[in-house]
RNA sequence: GGGCUGGUAGCUCAGCGCCAGAGCACACGCUGGAUAAGCGUGAGGUCGGACGGUUCAAUUCCUCCCCGGCCCA
């Protein structure tokens, strides 16, 4: 890369024959030079880049280098150890990446620990699965080596998604990432646990939970799903025996439901204390009709048109009509008494009546619903347990034990036409709620399980709403998200029925039904569990935990394992507590699912055991959709994955997409998007390489002061003030919707369409040591630095090549801080001035295109421009400045006039062929006919633009 | 069905009571020396719908509807 402007290059017989033909300046133009590629080739560069920064061992150098500083701290929520990574789980490590890069380049220790959610259903279905598959019982694998398969499973998925995670240049404490099935986490959990049962808020109780007969478990709230599914529904009658109301003698209380099997469990009827209810006779029903002529029956009055048609009764009276609250106090029989039901069934009231569907009664079964379960307990009636495990009717249950609840309905109608009570039987298609897993229906079903009360002495739930309110939540909307889930959420029920996961550790004394609450006991287990694992619990006696003061056959040992959301709820205690990091965390950063999920489990488990929130700050970001907005599926073929965006674009484009979108909302991606994003990213790096290409051989000693640069270049500064203050404000707001965009604009308006475009002249032609070149040289190694360091956080691997590509690849661009820059290079008046000057600048490059057009120029360069200037904007540039800054070889300016668009001609003079200007002056010096004075001078300086060697 | 949230140029996003903006893509042109680059000019939107309310004035406020998304039932 000779730039050296020597007075004649290769001895090209030229001479004095001037004449004969022109002298070639090109090698005395100092053109940009640089090793940056103008083509990223991103999926072939990256992992080089990826294998330099762990041959050099970055991150310690990182940690090196930040000792001593603020440490700040983004505790991360651990994405489930199963399957390769889609998008959403991508932009969620991105945007932490660049959130924890933002904050260690501006002054802070980040130090991040990314870790992986291990125990739960979908890993021990997936070993199932793998049972099933080689036609093994399941239930005959001992289950230290059920456990021990999905340990291994979920190893392997850990070291699959740490590989795709780190190729999306995800940096973080990979070596010491955590787990929760880890074995000092297994232990901790198992102490998180543990503090609630000596502290007293866990507690057993008889408690009416989704359930899945299929799995044999209790399901948490983000294991249903709920689709469409078909239902029998049907109308009994409840026939009255004790009134309340003469009216209602002899008539039967009709309730409608859409679960028969029910019926065994039910214990009450409930109504509306402010409806109007009827009581009618039956004076004629259709053919088919199980109505009697008649017969008296209640229904809600706002229902009544609907119940007739349904149950077929043609014609009827209306004997009386009451408010619900006068039916209070009166007793029903159960539908099927004289078979085995023969308890009494009381009418209560219950807010929860509604008159949008069935008879306005709602059956009352307070082992199978929320509500039943609730009026149930307000009531004192029992809570029978009807339905097992397996989803078939216990044995105590008269005529239907051994049938299964979801074969119910046609021995159910049986019997109840056999008593006389079925007053219709129809089918209904409603959403309703399935197992995640197995797709298969849920009933709610009373078992006993272990709950944290929300709302006992520890006053949980109020805790965790003044913990939400103490916390800085991203968008600030999330606050009232999560609020209304704590505030309305039930007691937690944690446990599980399950194998894979921490047990909770409990002992239950056999005669008193308590759990026995002794801190020797937990210690003992947590010691155990810490060097073995949770695999203890299975592999030793009771005796080894329960110690010498207790007798193992006084007890029960809780074979339960705890909820997952409990254990990922827990990371805080282990991941930043155990460790001696800060806590709380400075920042959670999730999916706004998690509003429900690890916000909501982390915030209650820490409110439980710490009385405050984990977390200073919750960020949320939106979902993937694809372009058209719609949720990306695989049947729908409309998906993008990270690993397909790695192979064909490279992970800076990925990371780029994360930056130009608002994260706050939803996003999309898709192919369109993705050629958009490499668009932008070409702007950026075409301006890294010009910048490095224009710094070629630059030395300390071209440097010139700010103070004494010209107005353009001092104008530059400001503009890189202005982004540096954005880029303050997003780091401490975690905001940084538009910021990245705003420096993609920077890049192509200021610096490419403008500054660059100007200065080209300049840095081009000018000799070495003038001062306008050797400024614009200063500000180009300025805007180097800021640039790199700038991009760095989001095009990891690009800034690092174009650092690399000055200071050598022994070095990292991620080991500097973001550059500060002086108070003086904040200029509001100049940067208004300069404003002007390009809203003037448009009135040149206007009627240039019009003169393109009339054929009168081609290049700029060859336009001579009058520009009418008013006496306000004559001071602003003096006419070399306009032509400087216009890129034509003269403008002239016309004072006074009001003119909005200048006259372009063709300039006089000649074109010199080193600068390409036309002017008139060249060809004035006889040695060099073909050049301008400038290049006149530059060539006969003889300086080179080279590092002194 | 309920809560929260969004729908502004082809795309990504600004604006949020008073003349519809930017970048990219697109078209046309220029070009030389950032050249599988660069520059200029231009064309694109009845701001999801109501010919709904409030207002002198609405993309911006309110109501309803349509279409997405997350969470819940």
């Amino acid at each position: 890369m000779d730039t050296r402007p020597g007075p004649l290059p290769h001895g090209t017989a030229m001479n004095d024959a001037v004449t004969d033909a022109p002298r070639d300046y090109r090698d005395t133009v100092f053109l940009p030079q640089t090793s940056f590629p103008m083509r990223g080739d991103l999926p072939k560069k990256e992992p080089l880049i990826l294998a330099k920064w762990e041959a050099m061992d970055l991150w310690s150098k990182i940690r090196e280098s930040s000792a001593g500083r603020p440490l700040f701290i983004l505790h991360d929520g651990p994405p489930y150890a199963n399957g390769h990574l889609h998008i959403g789980t991508a932009l969620n490590k991105i945007l932490k990446d660049v959130v924890n890069r933002t904050r260690q380049m501006a002054g802070y220790d980040a130090n991040y620990i990314p870790g992986w959610d291990c125990h739960g259903l979908p890993i021990e279905w997936k070993i199932e699965e793998q049972y099933r598959a080689k036609k093994q019982d399941k239930d005959a694998v001992p289950i230290l080596d059920f456990r021990a398969e999905c340990r291994a499973y979920a190893d392997h998925w850990m070291g699959v998604q740490a590989k795709e995670f780190r190729r999306l240049g995800v940096e973080g404490a990979w070596r010491d990432r955590y787990a929760t099935m880890d074995l000092p986490s297994e232990s901790a959990i198992v102490g998180e646990i543990c503090k609630f049962l000596l502290n007293g808020a866990l507690y057993r109780g008889l408690r009416p939970v989704m359930w899945s007969p299929v799995e044999k478990t209790a399901l948490a709230e983000a294991e249903i799903e709920y689709y469409d599914h078909t239902s029998t529904t049907i109308w009994v009658r409840f026939p009255v025996t004790k009134a309340s109301n003469p009216a209602l003698d002899g008539a039967a209380v009709a309730i409608w439901t859409t679960t028969p099997w029910t019926m065994p469990g039910n214990r009450a009827v409930a109504a509306g204390a402010e409806f109007d209810y009827a009581v009618i006779r039956v004076d004629e029903v259709a053919e088919g009709s199980l109505a009697v002529p008649g017969e008296k029956i209640v229904i809600a009055e706002a229902l009544l048109q609907a119940v007739l048609k349904d149950t077929g009764i043609v014609a009827h009276s209306v004997l009386a009509v009451l408010k619900g609250a006068d039916l209070a106090g009166t007793v029903m029989a159960h539908p099927l008494r004289g078979r085995g039901f023969e308890q009494d069934t009381p009418l209560l009231l219950g807010d929860f009546v509604t008159t949008e569907a069935g008879t306005g009664f709602v059956h009352i079964a307070p082992g199978h619903g929320e509500d039943d379960f609730i009026l149930g307990r307000a009531n004192g009636l029992d809570i029978p347990e009807t339905v097992g495990d397996d989803g078939t009717f216990n044995a105590w249950v008269p005529l239907f034990a051994g049938h299964h609840v979801y074969k119910a309905a046609d021995p159910v109608c049986a019997a109840l036409i056999e008593a006389g009570t079925l007053l219709a039987r129809g089918k209904i298609v409603h959403s309703y709620p399935h197992s995640w897993r197995s797709k298969a229906p849920l009933i709610f079903r009373a078992t006993p399980q272990w709950f944290i009360a929300m709302d006992d002495s520890h006053r949980i739930r109020d805790k965790a709403l003044a913990a939400i309110a103490a916390t800085q939540f991203i968008p600030d909307q999330g606050r009232n998200r999560i609020g209304s889930m704590v505030a309305a959420r039930p007691d937690w029920c944690i446990s599980r029925q399950r194998a894979w996961g921490v047990p909770i550790a409990v002992f239950v004394e056999k005669q008193s039904g308590q759990p026995l609450r002794d801190p020797a006991v937990v210690a003992r287990i947590a010691d155990a569990f810490e060097t073995e694992g949770a695999d203890a619990w299975y592999a030793s006696p009771a005796s080894r935990f329960l110690g010498p003061d207790y007798n193992p056959d006084d007890y029960e040992q809780v074979m339960d394992i705890v909820d997952v959301w409990f254990e990922s709820g827990s990371t805080h205690a282990f991941v930043l507590e155990k460790r001696g990091l800060p806590w709380p965390a400075d920042l959670y950063l999730e999916g706004s699912d998690q509003h429900r999920g690890w916000f909501h489990s982390s915030l209650l488990e820490a409110v439980g055991t710490r009385g405050v929130a984990p977390f200073k700050a919750v960020l949320t970001h939106g979902f993937v959709n694809d372009e058209k907005g719609r949720k990306m599926s695989k049947s729908l073929g409309n998906t993008t994955a990270p690993d397909e965006v790695c192979d064909k674009y490279g992970a800076d484009i990925l990371r780029l997409w994360v930056m130009s979108s608002d994260t706050t909302e939803d996003l999309r991606i898709g192919p369109e998007i993705l050629k958009q994003q490499a668009e932008l990213y070409r702007r950026l790096r075409n301006t890294l390489r010009w910048v490095l290409g224009s710094l070629d051989g630059f030395t300390e000693a071209e440097r010139v002061p700010d103070a004494d640069m010209p107005e353009l270049e001092r104008w530059i500064l400001h503009r890189l003030s202005e982004i540096d203050a954005r880029f303050r404000a997003a780091v401490l707001s975690y905001d940084w919707t538009g910021v990245y965009p705003d420096l993609h604009n920077f890049c192509a308006v200021d610096l490419s369409a403008f500054y660059f475009d100007i200065r080209k002249d300049a840095i081009y032609c000018d000799r070495p040591d003038s001062l306008r070149r050797r400024a614009a040289r200063t500000v180009l190694n300025y805007l180097h630095r800021y640039l790199c360091t700038w991009l760095a956080p989001v095009l990891c691997f690009t800034a690092e090549e174009a650092w690399g590509a000055r200071f050598g690849d022994d070095t990292s661009v991620h080991l500097q801080q973001f550059q500060t820059p002086p108070a003086a290079w904040h200029d509001d008046s100049l940067a208004a001035k300069w404003e002007t000057i390009r809203t003037i600048r448009r009135r040149i490059t206007v009627p240039i295109e019009e003169a393109r057009k009339a054929n009168i120029i081609g290049s700029s360069l060859q336009a001579a421009v009058e520009l009418p200037l008013n006496a306000d904007h004559q001071p602003l540039l003096d006419e070399a400045a306009w032509s400087e800054i216009a890129i034509v070889s003269s403008v002239r300016i016309v004072p006074g006039t009001d003119e909005p668009l200048s006259r372009v001609t063709p300039a006089l003079g000649d074109k010199c062929v080193r600068c390409w200007r036309v002017l008139t002056e060249v060809g004035s010096v006889p040695a060099h006919p073909g050049l301008c004075l400038r290049c006149q001078d530059a060539v006969e300086s003889g300086l080179v633009c080279k590092p002194a060697a």
